[in-house]
DNA sequence: TACTTGGTTCTGTATTTGCAGAACCAAAAG
DNA sequence: CTTTTGGTTCTGCAAATACAGAACCAAGTA
């Protein structure tokens, strides 16, 4: 497959993106190639060519993809390459592991709870509710995909 | 105020957890100090001493936080200190954001759909399932604050 | 057997990060 | 005006990051 300047663009975006959620550069340079390209599927040295990095990088962040879980690799009889692809249909397991991690705060919060004296009781009460959200919000998230569920049909 | 064992743990645990989600270090440790501070308000020099950090570091992470609008500080009638404090009251909108963050991923999702051709239309067909989860997810946010509101009476 | 292929592991390094320390500055106190 | 207080900005550095390049290895090929 070629890659247009649109799609290395793209890819680039898509790198930055996964930057920031803490993913070192080359790992969301690769979430995004794999997304884009056609097959879905992408040997390692096409993986080196279109990126333009080393086989070690490569080897490095694919390691790391596989063991985060969002990657796996098929071979084909007679060809000793692997070809690797996104694990796109985890997706709902692994945006509701986002959601959850993102409310993992609830438990330092209620922890502080326990610390904290009576010396402010309008910021522990302000705590007390936070709390309270998140906990209504992670019995809530299988609720919400059950609705997406349904109302999908 | 005497930080405990215990106090500084929890501390350290708050930080590492801030530290996950791309903060630098004492950044996050700052934000631990806050919510375990009794006051809840915290004078520069406190923060240097409790946490045995320099001047210059803790100036910058106070910069960072109120730039990031987590942190504000108040003064005292012929006091000079500046005393700070975590905006606890704005965590409804903290986290609604922190949720519309997550599902960004939904803007490259249909960028990469358009570029993409027919060559694998399973893989296609879960991409669009995966956006249209996360076009309903975003609709949904302000639907669960409002069912928590509701719920708390 | 030696050679190629596909990928991994090791070593070194340019870049970035996160902070310390000192110089600095503005406002208040003496 | 000089000194102190409270905090900021500048400079430099130790440590961590992210990658390149080479050595390496296992499995197949000539």
């Amino acid at each position: 497959m070629i890659l247009t300047e649109r799609h290395k663009e793209l890819i680039e975006r898509i790198g930055v993106f996964h930057e920031h959620k803490g993913m070192q550069p080359l790992v969301g340079r690769i979430i995004g190639l794999l997304l884009i390209h056609e097959e879905g599927e992408v040997s390692f040295d096409e993986i080196v060519e279109h990126l333009g990095v080393s086989k070690s990088a490569v080897s490095n962040a694919l390691t790391f993809l596989q063991a985060k879980g969002r990657c796996v690799y098929s071979t084909r009889p007679g060809d000793r390459k692997r070809y690797f692809a996104l694990k796109m249909s985890d997706w709902r397991e692994d945006f509701a592991e986002e959601l959850e991690n993102i409310a993992e705060i609830q438990k330092f919060i209620d922890e502080v709870l326990e610390v904290r004296t009576d010396r402010n009781p309008e910021f522990n009460c302000k705590m007390k509710d936070f709390s309270n959200f998140l906990g209504f919000f992670k019995k809530e998230i299988p609720v919400l995909f059950e609705r997406f569920r349904r109302q999908q049909g």
